[in-house]
DNA sequence: ACCTGAACACCGTTCAAGT
DNA sequence: ACCTGAACACCGTTCAAGT
């Protein structure tokens, strides 16, 4: 008789599959997905893998790095169809702009930690290169154009960045309205100005507000003087 | 004979302070300058102030209210005076946010907090009722004042938040030449523009680059449409 | 009301030892 | 090279009990 229980008990599940960078990755997304970014940590996802934290940190370095790679799969949803359109090149920019925030707006933390490790990953850089591509069928090239992205890539992430209290957390309503009864109420002897126009600071969607600025940006971005125009070269060499 | 230790050593250092918001305040802020955000947890401040943790939970909610009380705190370092000084308003509107920026360079953290718990402390209020105070003297009010000051804060803030990498955590250059490598190094076949314009992403210094962005922005907020303008009334209904 | 000890339910990361 | 158990050094927050 053969004992019965060891090899019963290795068929009684599928086999645990070999790790596997991509295979972490991809469950990575699913965990984050399904329990949220603040969820997705070294020893959840061991515990989710059926393995132990450290076997981990073969395949990454730290958690920003496992965070990096969680993020650049997520901007594989962003669609660049923009690029190749036809149409007016701004709009075609804000629509990818657009997309870049739909995807993040479900995990403002993710945003978050792209502002602090930035994103250099495949999907990003396809990324990238279509808004330069949009930029530069706008006739917007060279230093003005990457400083441009930059801008427009930076203000795009803290937008999604910023949905985090309002959607995520459990007292976002709360503190929404913390904060626009502290700014309604505030004394106007010692803040007149904020007191007259403490009202307009609210107008608006988000949709109209983010209109708004990439219509700020743009034009800005269009007008301004191009960087190395603006400056002396020996204040770009003193600095 | 009375029993001489537990006097003494009640004497031997000076009384423990009674507990109070302003004095855990400033306690914090002492303790995140001397050891960073990072370690300006409740528990490593109860052992500060020679309590439990728990004590802290009578004067903050939870950690995210503590950090927004030492944010107030340092905003109070902010240099207002260019509010009320001559010169021209763009001047003196860059000069206040260079000073915002330059506060929250320090701990770049306390800037990504500000950016999910929006601020409302006295001093965040006075900035601003002081930002508000220079655009109107520029002749932007309303609206375009309300969501202009919004966007130029929402940069500064950012701004100072995206220091973190390349000066607090240890692997800051590493990080940095990895990210530089990865845009430099990408395929000029898969991405041609950005193999074109790689070298123009990294150009200019932190300052020049703020700069810029500020003339971007100022452009941008007094060139492109007042927000109630440039929408229909039913848009601005229906969204 | 303010304060506390102790507990609950977690973290990231490293290291020596295995295969 | 890849994988692991176990340990080290921490977290936030709550709760019952005290003053």
């Amino acid at each position: 008789m053969t004992a019965p229980t060891a090899p019963r008990s290795r068929r009684e599940r599928p086999a645990k599959p070999a790790l596997s960078r991509a295979g972490i990755v991809a469950t990575s997304v699913a965990l984050m997905k399904s329990e949220g970014l603040e969820r997705l940590t070294m020893r959840r996802l061991a515990q989710e893998l059926d393995t132990g934290p450290a076997s981990l940190y073969v395949y990454f370095r730290n958690t920003a790095e496992l965070h990096a790679a969680v993020l650049d799969e997520l901007l594989g949803e962003v669609d660049l169809t923009p690029v190749t359109d036809d149409g007016p090149w701004r709009e075609r920019l804000i629509d990818i702009l657009t997309s870049y925030i739909q995807v993040l707006y479900e995990h403002p933390s993710l945003a978050r930690s792209a502002l602090v490790a930035r994103p250099r990953g495949e999907h990003y850089l396809a990324l990238l290169e279509g808004l330069l591509a949009v930029l530069k069928s706008g006739g917007v090239k060279g230093e003005r154009a990457a400083w441009g992205v930059d801008l427009l890539l930076q203000f795009a992430t803290t937008a999604a960045a910023e949905h985090g209290t309002r959607h995520q957390a459990p007292d976002a309503q709360e503190e929404w309205a913390a904060f626009t009864q502290a700014l309604r109420s505030a004394s106007p002897e010692r803040y007149p100005n904020l007191a007259a126009t403490s009202d307009d600071l609210f107008t608006g969607s988000p949709r109209e507000r983010r209109t708004w600025i990439f219509q700020v940006l743009l034009n800005g971005i269009l007008t301004a003087p191009a960087p190395a125009a603006g400056m002396s070269s020996t204040l770009r060499a003193s600095v």
